[in-house]
RNA sequence: GGGCGGUUAGCUCAGUUGGUAGAGCAAUGCCCUUACAAGGCAUGGGUCACAAGUUCGAGUCUUGUACCGCCCACCA
């Protein structure tokens, strides 16, 4: 170390090195770490990457004691660092350690220091040796003669490309990542030594001079070699990535200017990990701009976006590995697997044989009952649904089981569809003698607000959120609502013709766009119930796969029909919540009282009775007005409109005391969290009136729902 | 050491310009109601890691702390 005063005046002078004889310079370097061991180290520029960057900043020579099998050489090998031989120094090494494996030969050399007198001690000290991944094997650094790419003017355009938004990253934050890659490259070694891959494009004749060209015809004639001269082209092939990078443009037909290079070069769209993108992407960007150019002489670019997905971990947030025995293969969880095939599977052909019994441990804790057949569309939908930018997935075997039963849901409401429809009018054939009803009037409303939801997702690229709303949209309002409604229709004798075959138009055409907007996450199952029910929707086409992807119509949606189903709702999640507090049985259908509503009120549940009637289990339909006479009942608030369920025989009085009580608690909490804020002075001054507005109508309407309870309670406890 | 991300219900995760916290699974109660029990209906469950700040108002913006994870570098 230049700084360290115990060895300054020994720097420029030298040591000999025992046993070979051989003179070595002292050089000062801060890259040395006083404090461990002597101070001093030997620098071996050939054989370690941290000395040959020593070796470079002190003009060392590069001295190779190995040969391929990492014996010691009769003869070192010395070279000068451009590559030239260096004929100065005498390369001459001890001939008893000549062959010798390096390990065996390292036990010689100890065994003849000791005996030289030269030993003065040995401590122990750890140290991280780099093995091979698959051998196990010690790597030992080793001067060869490679290929490389010098990058620094592949990387420049490529970095403004990304900078100029030419490229955009999704989410954005992995630019960063690129940039700081790109930024600090290095140069590119491109040749490797394996049997498989694009061979490099260079010959060498006899006296080992290169030729490079793109093929030997090529370099025969650009160096004019007569057939005499005998050419052999290098035994390197490309590095993987090197050839990969290639991809976007040579699977177009390139170099030729091929039809389909002009119409689908720049491609749109990457898909990939973030781990690849360095490998991958950088290199796709830096290969493509350099070789493919517009017309205009501009540099092409491989892709416009570059969508970043996280990495798909275990349930535990463990990185799947073979050797950890944590990996799920895709098809078990498509097919399914019992519990002795997946521990034999999961502890055979292991790295180390070891690890076997603990991952069998482990393996026959976390699967139990080995894993279930959940199915392509199953999964699929899962990853999409765990596809939330900018972080990984922890894999939830829960999540898939629940898109599992989506599936069964579809596949259910496609056999009510065909129990409605088949043999059926659906209206399907450009007549207009239908009459579409309050429920399909509201569930194409809903259709386009979805279609809007799942497209503005898809376009960006949050495929979590976009089968989110697929979902909700199929189970939560097609089936849940829909379905259940069309009933109070089809099921119902005085309905006339023309309003059965709205409705039936309406399942059936509801369906084929639900199939159409689903079939990217789920296309088996979208395409097996579209050809089902292919002669009831009339679709046309071979295959979903062709169909066109459904787009929101605005004109289409119903606001009335918005307002009034949720008004529906309201009072139907009423009924539903006494019937469900008081536990009295679905089977039961109950007579319903209504009381002090407004015009608006009556007027709604006089059209909807039907509906009203089927949704919520309703026996009878009452309108009450004032002065009539009323039963004891149990009551639920739909604004200012009670529904009353008559308790005689049904109710237990406590318990409907306890559900009104708890009631009103919850909104007399409200309440004061509300009054509270409105107390607040700077809250009234400074928040949008709207806002206020709002919390003081809360208020007013809270107070008067609680109004309602209270005396409710007091009628019921006088019993 | 440099950089990035995460911390929200028991579990896995959403939460889009700050304005009453959501989903799936799990849990509880009642139901084989003629598409679906891999289902239906209803219900419970969260001081949004912690602390300070900005603001009338913070899961959301700023700063700091803790813990977890990843990338890069270093490791005589």
């Amino acid at each position: 170390h230049p700084e360290d005063e115990r060895y300054k005046s020994l720097i420029g002078k030298f040591v000999l090195l025992p046993l070979v004889n051989r003179l070595i310079p002292i050089v000062a370097d801060d890259y040395v770490d006083r404090e461990f061991g002597t101070g001093c180290v030997k620098i071996t520029p050939a054989h370690d990457f941290n000395d040959y960057e020593v070796g470079k900043r002190h003009n060392l020579p590069l001295i190779n004691v190995l040969d391929k099998n990492a014996a010691i050489l009769g003869v070192a090998q010395i070279f000068n660092l451009d590559g030239s031989l260096n004929t100065q120094i005498d390369g001459t090494l001890p001939a008893q350690y000549a062959g010798l494996d390096r390990y065996e030969a390292r036990k010689q050399i100890v065994t003849a220091f000791e005996a030289a007198g030269l030993l003065e001690k040995i401590d122990d000290h750890g140290l991280k040796v780099p093995r091979g991944d698959r051998s196990g094997v010690v790597i030992e650094p080793w001067l060869t003669d490679q290929w490389y790419v010098s990058t620094k003017p592949l990387a420049e355009p490529a970095i403004a490309a990304v900078e100029d938004g030419r490229i955009q990253f999704v989410p954005k934050q992995y630019e960063n990542m690129y940039f700081s890659w790109m930024r600090d490259i290095q140069d590119w070694c491109i040749s490797r030594q394996l049997w498989w891959g694009h061979r490099i494009p260079a010959w060498y004749d006899a006296s080992g001079k290169v030729y490079v060209g793109r093929n030997e015809a090529e370099v025969r004639s650009k160096y004019n070699l007569g057939t005499d001269v005998k050419l052999n082209q290098d035994e390197d092939v490309l590095d993987t990535w090197f050839s990969s990078g290639l991809w976007t443009f040579s699977t177009l037909g390139w170099p030729e200017q091929t039809e389909f290079l002009k119409k689908f070069h720049p491609t749109d769209l990457l898909v990939t990990g973030f781990d690849i993108i360095f490998f991958w992407v950088a290199r796709m960007i830096m290969l493509t701009m350099h070789l493919v150019k517009h017309e205009d002489g501009t540099p092409q670019i491989p892709f416009k976006t570059v969508y970043v997905h996280g990495l798909v971990r275990d349930g535990q947030g463990q990185k799947m590995s073979k050797s950890k025995g944590n990996v799920l293969d895709p098809l078990d969880i498509i097919d399914g697997i019992d519990l002795e095939t997946l521990v034999q599977k999961r502890t055979t052909g292991l790295m180390n044989p070891k690890d076997a019994p603990k991952i069998e441990k482990q393996t026959r804790k976390e699967f139990p009952e080995g894993i279930q057949a959940y199915g392509t569309d199953a999964l699929r939908f899962t990853f999409c649904s765990l596809a939330s930018t900018g972080r990984d997935i922890k894999f939830d075997m829960g999540r898939v089981e629940g898109y599992r039963n989506f599936c069964n849901k579809i596949w259910n409401a496609m056999r009510f569809t065909l129990m409605q429809c088949e043999n059926q009018d659906c209206a399907q054939d450009g007549s207009s003698d239908y009459e579409l009803s309050l429920g399909d009037r509201w569930i194409i409303s809903k259709l386009q607000i979805a279609e809007k939801t799942v497209t503005e997702n898809l376009d960006n690229y949050r495929l979590d959120l976009a089968s989110q709303a697929i979902y909700s949209f199929v189970w939560d309002e097609y089936c849940s609502w829909y379905l259940e409604a069309t009933k109070a229709v089809l099921f119902n004798a005085d309905a006339t013709a023309a309003q059965k075959k709205g409705t039936r138009r309406t399942l059936v055409r509801v369906l084929e766009t639900i199939l159409r907007l689903v079939h990217p996450l789920m296309p088996f199952i979208t395409e097996e119930i579209w050809q089902i029910i292919k002669p009831l929707s009339g679709a046309a086409g071979e295959t979903i796969m062709h169909a066109q992807y459904p787009q929101a119509d605005d004109s289409k949606i119903d606001q009335q029909a918005l307002n009034d189903v949720e008004w529906l709702q309201a009072v139907v999640l009423g009924v539903r919540n006494i019937r469900g507090e008081m536990n009295i049985s679905p089977a039961k259908d109950l007579p319903v009282l209504f009381k002090n509503g407004t015009d608006d009120d009556q007027q709604r549940l006089t059209n909807n009775q039907q509906f009203l009637k089927k949704l919520a289990s309703l026996e009878s339909v009452t309108w009450l007005n004032a002065g009539d006479a009323e039963p004891m009942s149990a009551t639920a608030l739909v604004g200012q409109m009670e529904i009353l369920v008559p308790m005689a025989g049904l109710i237990d009085k406590d318990a409907e005391i306890a559900r009104l009580t708890k009631e009103s608690n919850k909104l007399v909490q409200d309440i004061e969290r509300t009054e509270a804020k409105l107390a607040n002075a700077a809250f009234v001054e400074k928040a949008p009136t709207e806002v206020v507005a709002n919390e003081r109508n809360r208020v007013a309407e809270n107070k008067i729902a609680v109004e309602k309870l209270r005396e409710q309670i007091q009628k019921i406890s006088a019993l």
